[in-house]
DNA sequence: ATCTTCTTGTGCTACCTTTCACAAGCGAGA
DNA sequence: TCTCGCTTGTGAAAGGTAGCACAAGAAGAT
């Protein structure tokens, strides 16, 4: 299976997963690919094909079997064990992804914070005491976080990232506004707030402008 | 001006606007595309070829003028004017993005926010003041709000965004982790942290899988 | 056992995005 | 004025992604 999967199809396969969760709790013991289609905003095609990137998991004349295809799916994205986290950066990014409760329910265990701001250290968020950055290194080592999410300001991102790296972390969810250089094997996902309303702006001023013409 | 334009591209754009208002502050006066490029991670030629779908900015020999294209940009983004915000659900996400001073800086400016919880309706975060969503409509058309960022539990996203865009949104930036059904000519992006996040393990495992292969 | 109905899995096609490669064009210097 | 060096703008090729359409196959009815 060393097929490249692409970034869009493991975003599709997270939805369809979240939707799969919701059936199991709800008991119900089989969904179609137009249904899993409808409810995570994609086509029954398209969740066909990208399922079957990784095997034939479906009855024909019947659909998918639930719980079955859950289980495959967690073990698809390598959602079968807990992850353990760090949070770079405690201000206010930083603290909301700290008391973000869906973290825990969804295999992921936030297990340190770092932060430069000597009146931050010590402090407690959400059952996790903020630590002073120089700690970074040993704590990553000790606790085996393999993902960093780095909330500082972005002077400070690039130089969190790679210590995290050098600290041997795997995978970056990076919210600072810069897009960080790192070394191809580790993992980056970027969550840039004000890149994505700029696109919404975009959207809107061209919508705007095409039914001027219109008009 | 009628080309369809993709979001991959308009996110770039982002990216090198950023870049060219810092090249602006430090007095820079000319860029090659080769020199953006770089410090947005992308490559020459895409910079090239997303700048003229919208027209040839830059001499030939040369680059291009720093503060021209900057300027460019913010007109082509739709950046020249200033834009209102609506935040929904003062939570832990929603008050983060309420104190993220980053939004008045480029040209957004947070002008109410709505939760249903009594215990916070009322209360000042960041110097704006919390209303009751039964205001929602009325304040949207008041104060001209074209975007709305849905930050509410995932069980009230879907209709916090109906209202918003009933009352007139036009775009929505979207922090609730489900997919929203949305009229086509509302403009939604997603901010998806455990989407991202089981992104991330995905590529971890897959790359621990390929190199136990190789060993 | 055969037929009908339904939904999967997939080859093929169409479209879209990125990369390549080079002519066009600008400025500086002789 | 001509040449040289450099960087843009762009047509064409390559590479990917999504959609279509249908054969394959499973379950239930007759």
């Amino acid at each position: 299976m060393a097929r490249k999967i692409s970034d869009s199809t493991v975003r599709r396969l997270s939805r369809y997963l979240r939707r799969l969760r919701t059936l199991d709790r709800q008991e119900l013991k089989v969904v179609s690919s137009r249904e899993l289609a409808e409810s995570t905003g994609t086509s029954a095609a398209q969740v066909r094909k990208d399922l079957s990137h990784f095997g034939s998991f479906g009855t024909r004349g019947q659909g998918y079997a639930v719980t079955d295809l859950r289980v495959q799916l967690e073990e698809i994205l390598g959602l079968t064990r807990r992850w353990r986290v760090a949070v770079l950066g405690v201000g206010k990014i930083g603290s909301a992804l700290l008391g973000y409760g869906f973290f825990t329910q969804r295999g992921f265990d936030v297990v340190a914070a770092f932060d430069s701001d000597r009146s931050k250290i010590g402090r407690e968020v959400a059952g996790v005491t903020v630590q002073p950055l120089k700690e970074l290194e040993e704590t990553f080592v000790d606790r085996e976080i393999s993902i960093a999410i780095v909330a500082t300001p972005v002077e400070a991102a690039q130089k969190a990232a790679d210590r995290a790296v050098r600290a041997g972390a795997q995978a970056i969810l990076n919210f600072a506004p810069i897009k960080l250089r790192m070394p191809p094997e580790v993992a980056v996902r970027e969550m840039d707030v004000t890149l994505e309303l700029e696109g919404l702006c975009y959207l809107v001023t061209e919508a705007g402008a095409a039914t001027d013409v219109s008009e």
